[in-house]
DNA sequence: AGATTTATTTAAAATCATTCTCAAGTAAGA
DNA sequence: TCTTACTTGAGAATGATTTTAAATAAATCT
């Protein structure tokens, strides 16, 4: 669980600097209810309501930086942008089953994959941030519906 | 193994046309060496040199045409555009390990996967076209720079 | 084989998520 | 408090991908 203190300390070993802007969306992403992820145009907005100013600059940067960090994940939901989610450890880890037509998602989860996934970074030598088992198919309803593509 | 001829029936079945461009792009998949995955542009650029005249647009469309379809997989490999490889079956599925930082990605298998994520699809009535463990990870050359982000 | 219908291709313009630029602001450390 | 250099904000720029409209050409039907 990341906290502003936690943050501020790993930035700071690298010479990084804690910020309000970071410190405000880190705790976003803490408040999220589970399975909620947003994209920098959903986290801006929600900014925006909050009365807080921060440009989408700065969210872009921050959402890469943190992603970079292992803090969040990078989710590519199907649609045309990213999204976000905290990086959560083993019991809240999960993955995504996505309809290639409409891009409904399901959340899923498997004890099995996260270990795949640590011992096959810790054999490469690659420090593990993150490992996603995205699954593209064919919802219910698609696959009865006839339309195109 | 997808032909040009079971392209074309399956593309008749749901009322779509088969074409010299399109037969031709799964041929260029179909010879690509094991491990090897092209972007849009990468394919733009391999017809050229074939002195094959297929337009850009048509490229973006065959190729989330044939992901669609389960012909072929989208990659995101951490780059600002998509991969795309043919969608093998069983013995040469593999996933991909890629650093955050440098890009660099390195293919692996895993049985347990495949089972997972058909098992997971069919337990929700979908139906399945591809599923990939993406880890993201920074490989031991970026874990000893002290480089930026 | 020829006519008809409508998916497909092209080329260019448009879109739109994301990145970059640079001046101004401000953490961190001395 | 002072200095240094990381960050932010606003807007411009970039670049991948999609869309548009007209021309072309598969499939199907006669």
């Amino acid at each position: 669980m990341y906290t502003a203190a936690s943050l501020k300390s790993e930035l700071n070993e690298r010479g990084w600097r804690m910020t309000p802007q970071r410190e405000t969306i880190l705790q976003i992403f803490q408040d999220l209810p589970k399975g909620e992820h947003l994209s920098a145009e959903d986290l801006y907005n929600r900014l925006q309501k909050m009365g807080e100013k921060i440009s989408l600059s700065t969210i872009y940067r921050t959402l890469k930086l943190m992603a970079r960090m292992g803090i969040l994940r990078e989710l590519e939901l199907g649609e045309d942008h990213k999204h976000y989610e905290i990086n959560q450890p083993y019991p809240h880890h999960h993955h995504h089953l996505i309809c290639v037509k409409c891009n409904k998602t399901i959340e899923f989860k498997s004890d099995s994959i996260l270990k795949v996934g640590s011992k096959t970074a810790n054999k490469e030598g690659y420090h593990l941030l993150d490992c996603q088992l995205t699954i593209h198919a064919v919802c219910p309803a698609c696959q009865r519906a006839i339309a195109p593509l």
